[in-house]
DNA sequence: AAATCGTGGCG
DNA sequence: TCGCCAAGATT
């Protein structure tokens, strides 16, 4: 029995379209050329709900610095936090690290490439597991990512945005779409995604230039608006933001920083290796209790160490 | 399974 | 200006 299709527009013309658009418009990211599996695998965890613009010149530091999972593997804790800089969400750093380590003990320092295998690596999740596969192995898996939910959402089922969290139904529909040959089915993954990332973009989409406009459900439906409300992600007087401002601090530091600067704008001023930063730390005006939390949040993630000399990023 | 976890650019 | 949002993972 076939399975029931899922719109009326046949998938052969979404993937020729779409994938047509890629091979004209794709940006010229540079872990799209020539790149091993590890660049691969790092430039996904570092896109992991970090912009493109901001992950780029930073991968091609790091690459250059460390080459290989082994030398990474190699690296202390601390130069890692130091060459993840502010791309955010540092405990991902540290799960790279910790991803390389297995690699090295595991699998001799190559690379997984199952999709299983992936998937059990600190750090990576279906997403990462399923492009890793994908795009340094040219495997046929399906990737869902956040523009691949999104144009779905709109090209296919016709809403304006996909459901707030991912669904089997989505699974099952991205399953549906992806080629049966492996090479299109690669580029198929490659395309839908870059169509959302520069086209079907979530706010303000730029339907005219879309390769697809002609097939797609939501503009068929008249655009309807969204049938919920996103809910926003708090952060300012957060934890999140006291936990960042600490660790730029951490960062700055060559040594330990007792932790009476980090309350103590007067005494801080002395230490002029991280003015900036504790300045910064300081115009929050947090609470006691909340230094404490975010303070003991950082040791008990391994981002941060505390010693009789102070904190300093983990050794 | 809802909450948590950074950061900065842009509409 | 300020809320939204970005190639998610983890517990």
């Amino acid at each position: 029995m076939p399975t029931t299709a899922p719109s009326r527009v046949p998938t052969e013309v979404l993937h020729h379209r779409i994938n047509a658009w890629f091979q004209r418009e794709a940006r010229d990211l540079p872990w799209r050329h020539d790149c091993s599996a590890w660049g691969i695998l790092v430039s996904e965890i570092m896109l992991q709900q970090t912009p493109v613009v901001r992950v780029q010149p930073v991968w091609e530091a790091w690459m250059e610095r460390w080459p290989t999972p082994a030398d990474f593997a190699a690296a202390p804790a601390a130069e890692v936090l130091r060459a993840w800089g502010r791309l955010g969400y540092p405990r991902r750093a540290l799960r790279l690290h910790a991803a390389a380590t297995e690699i090295l003990q595991k699998y001799d320092g190559a690379v997984p490439n199952t999709y299983t295998e992936l998937l059990a690596l600190p750090g990576v999740g279906t997403y990462t597991a399923a492009a890793v596969a994908a795009f340094a192995y040219g495997q046929r898996t399906t990737v869902v990512d956040t523009n691949i939910r999104r144009v779905h959402a709109r090209l296919v089922i016709g809403q304006a945005l996909p459901a707030p969290a991912l669904t089997a139904a989505e699974m099952t529909l991205a399953a549906q779409l992806l080629p049966e040959d492996r090479d299109k089915s690669v580029l198929w993954n490659a395309s839908v995604m870059e169509l959302g990332a520069l086209i079907c973009t979530a706010r303000s989409p730029k339907c005219e230039q879309c390769p697809v406009f002609e097939q797609c459900a939501w503009i068929a439906a008249g655009q309807p608006e969204p049938t919920y409300i996103p809910k926003g992600q708090p952060w300012a007087g957060t934890d999140r933001q006291v936990r960042g401002a600490v660790m730029a601090v951490l960062r700055a530091a060559s040594s330990p920083i007792h932790a009476d600067l980090l309350w103590d704008a007067q005494a801080a001023q002395l230490h002029l290796e991280v003015t900036a930063e504790l300045a910064k730390l300081h115009q929050l005006n947090t609470h006691a209790p909340q230094l404490e939390r975010a303070l003991a949040g950082l040791v008990v993630d391994g981002l941060a160490q505390l010693s009789p000399a102070g904190y300093q990023l983990p050794a």
